[in-house]
RNA sequence: GUGUUCGUAGCUCAGCUGGAUAGAGCAACGGCCUUCUAAGCCGUGGGUCGGGGGUUCGAAUCCCUUCGAGCACGCCA
């Protein structure tokens, strides 16, 4: 379906045409000025020059074109030259009655489908997932959930952190503890037990512990890089042992992201490519590419427009280990082998921005990828406190992203409650729900690539621009269709029954809801939730509004009652698809 | 030092392929519940768009410069 402002521009074109000017005038754009107008468009005033006319004229002659136009109820030339429209209500009405008519509520899929991995998430191994997760975790899933809503093949991969020096430093941790674990006897032959030695809580605590102590342990960190040495080149039982870190680990993994709905069809870490980077490096240095510098293997990634220092890429640390680079770029190489993607995205905090740089163009140069693969790195900024620093526990720590999960649903539940009087079962399903969505649409709303500050008072809000916000419109949009149903209406019979507009109150709420697919376009084009979050705001101020001038249920006359519940229906399904796209949920009932 | 991002109302943020009086929300103040969820709606006040130049009929938006802040700059990931 095509988008509102397409048929208007096009409408507006013709009478350029018509009028005898450069048809690519009459684009249209939302009134900046809706005290005056619902549409402007301002080809009169850049068409001026070429014309050798006042822009007034111009508009004029055009304004002459359309006073019988089916789309615009008026053409109004006004000084210096902007061309003010009003719609008419039979073509609001109109085009709505066709966004219901289609499964994606306008919404066009793509005619060139593509394969996407996209690589968010990236937990690491032993560690727990803190508030430095969150955001890659949350705008990775809605990206992905915009891009394949659009007709996208899209594969999630978490990417864990399973293979580095965290891995080292917790076995000889777990050595210092417990040495006579057999994992450590070099000597042992038979099979290691199937359960692991230590529960998730241990291994969470035996991290930072371990860190810790390399820190101020020259010895210790010997001993935990031997260990890593060990696991890496494979000795038998740091191996089993280090599968056994990986499952306890994943397994809380799993559970946080499921119940925060981010979820990935892969779990494949750093460690799945550790056999393609023998063979890639060689092929890089037989390419000509990699070559020795201050004791490291590096490919230059300098280009001739750089204007500034560009560093090479590093496969090889100068004592022979790979670096991250290399982890990186193997893992390009195995996911053209495996998925055959056009393009790969990665979400990661923008302090990486030029590392990325480095390890697409070092991609493309050795010809990892196809010339036409898409690399696309989305930064993200920082959470950071009321303080506008990086968001931090009272006491200086980092904070888990359980706790500031659980800050945030105590605070809704604490709310529900407070409104509802009883704590129950309903309010605390209700209170998770809601607190998913203040969370995420806090993050959401800012612009992926900002810094944004944390604000718990003002996240779980339901006042302005919020996720609870959001969901009360919902829930009490849903109110009406429920106690309409229970009144005895047939939701099924009213569904495509919307008339042209009666009220401007119902226009407006119409012209929020045509505006959609454009919007998810915009959003998927861009890498853009905060896009559908600011739509989704507009749209929910619409409905209120028109919630609040219009007794919809008190009114008598069935047909114009029915084209509202059939108008609420609509408003409800868009609402709920982009929540759905942001990766969070309304309950029935706040 | 080099590069990069940013600086918009007291606070948090939109707007940035140039267009009319720079928009929201919060906070402040004032209204609206005998009627579908008041977790709502309506209204009032509040800004030299960091400063200075330039391009343009027209600049928050483009260019230059300057001040301020963050971040990154081969062996951490």
């Amino acid at each position: 379906m095509k988008k509102i402002l397409d048929l208007i521009s096009e409408e507006m074109m013709n009478a350029f045409e018509a009028a005898g000017y450069d048809r690519e005038l009459g684009r249209v754009t939302v009134s900046n000025r809706p005290d005056l107008c619902e549409y402007q468009c301002n080809g009169a005033m850049a068409g001026a020059k070429q014309y050798k006319k006042a822009p007034i004229m111009i508009a004029n002659d055009v304004a002459a074109k359309l006073t019988d136009s089916a789309v615009f109820q008026t053409a109004q030339a006004v000084a210096p030259g902007f061309l003010n429209l009003v719609l008419t209500d039979a073509f609001v009405g109109d085009y709505i009655r066709g966004m219901r008519a289609e499964e994606k509520y306008g919404v066009e899929e793509t005619d060139r489908p593509q394969e996407i991995v996209i690589d968010y998430g990236g937990p690491n191994i032993a560690k727990p997932l803190h508030v430095g997760h969150l955001r890659s975790a949350i705008i990775g899933e809605s990206v992905k959930r915009i891009e394949r809503y659009i007709g996208h093949h899209v594969t999630g991969d978490v990417h864990l952190g399973d293979w580095g020096q965290p891995m080292g430093l917790v076995m000889n941790e777990l050595k210092a503890r417990s040495p006579e674990l057999v994992y450590f006897d070099e000597s042992y032959t038979g099979e290691y037990p199937a359960e692991p030695p230590f529960t998730v809580a241990e291994l969470e605590e035996i991290y930072p512990f371990a860190s810790k102590c390399s820190k101020e342990d020259e010895q210790y960190k010997a001993d935990a890089m031997a260990c890593t040495y060990k696991l890496q080149s494979g000795v038998r039982g740091y191996r089993a042992l280090w599968q056994h870190i990986i499952a306890v680990s994943v397994v809380d993994l799993r559970r946080i992201y499921d119940n925060m709905g981010v979820t990935f069809d892969l779990w494949n870490g750093e460690s799945s490519v550790r056999d393609l980077i023998p063979g890639m490096v060689e092929e890089m240095k037989a390419g000509g590419h990699a070559y020795i510098s201050d004791g490291a293997l590096v490919v230059d990634v300098k280009e001739e427009t750089d204007t500034k220092e560009m560093p090479p890429c590093m496969l090889l640390k100068s004592d022979g280990a790979s670096s991250y680079a290399t982890t990186d770029l193997a893992t390009i190489k195995m996911r053209m082998e495996q998925n055959h993607p056009d393009a790969l995205i990665y979400l990661t905090d923008k302090r990486q921005e030029l590392y990325f740089q480095q390890v697409f163009r070092c991609a493309r140069k050795t010809g990892l990828i196809k010339p036409e693969t898409k690399l696309v790195h989305i930064p993200f900024g920082t959470m950071n406190g009321k303080d506008g620093k990086p968001f931090k526990t009272r006491d200086g720590g980092v904070m888990r992203l359980e706790n500031l999960i659980r800050e945030v649903y105590d605070e809704m539940l604490r709310k529900i409650t407070e409104t509802r009087g009883a704590e129950n079962e309903e309010a605390r399903q209700t209170a998770e729900t809601v607190a998913y969505a203040a969370l995420k649409y806090g993050d959401l709303s800012n612009q992926a690539s900002k810094d944004y500050i944390f604000d718990i008072d003002r996240f779980t809000s339901s006042e302005g621009d919020t996720g609870p916000y959001i969901l009360y419109t919902i829930a009490r949009i849903k109110s009406i269709l429920a106690k309409y149903v229970q009144d005895g209406g047939d939701l099924q019979a009213v569904y495509s029954c919307i008339p042209a507009p009666s009220t401007e109150g119902e226009k407006q709420l119409m012209m929020a809801l045509a505006k959609y697919n454009a919007c998810i376009e915009a959003a998927a084009q861009e890498y853009a939730p905060h896009k559908i979050c600011a739509y989704i705001y507009e749209l929910a101020n619409a409905l209120n509004h028109f919630y609040h001038e219009t007794k919809i249920l008190a009114e008598e006359n069935a047909e114009k009652k029915a084209g509202w519940i059939a108008l609420l229906l609509l408003t409800r399904d868009v609402l709920e698809t982009a929540i759905d796209l942001l990766g969070f949920s309304a309950p029935e009932r706040m």
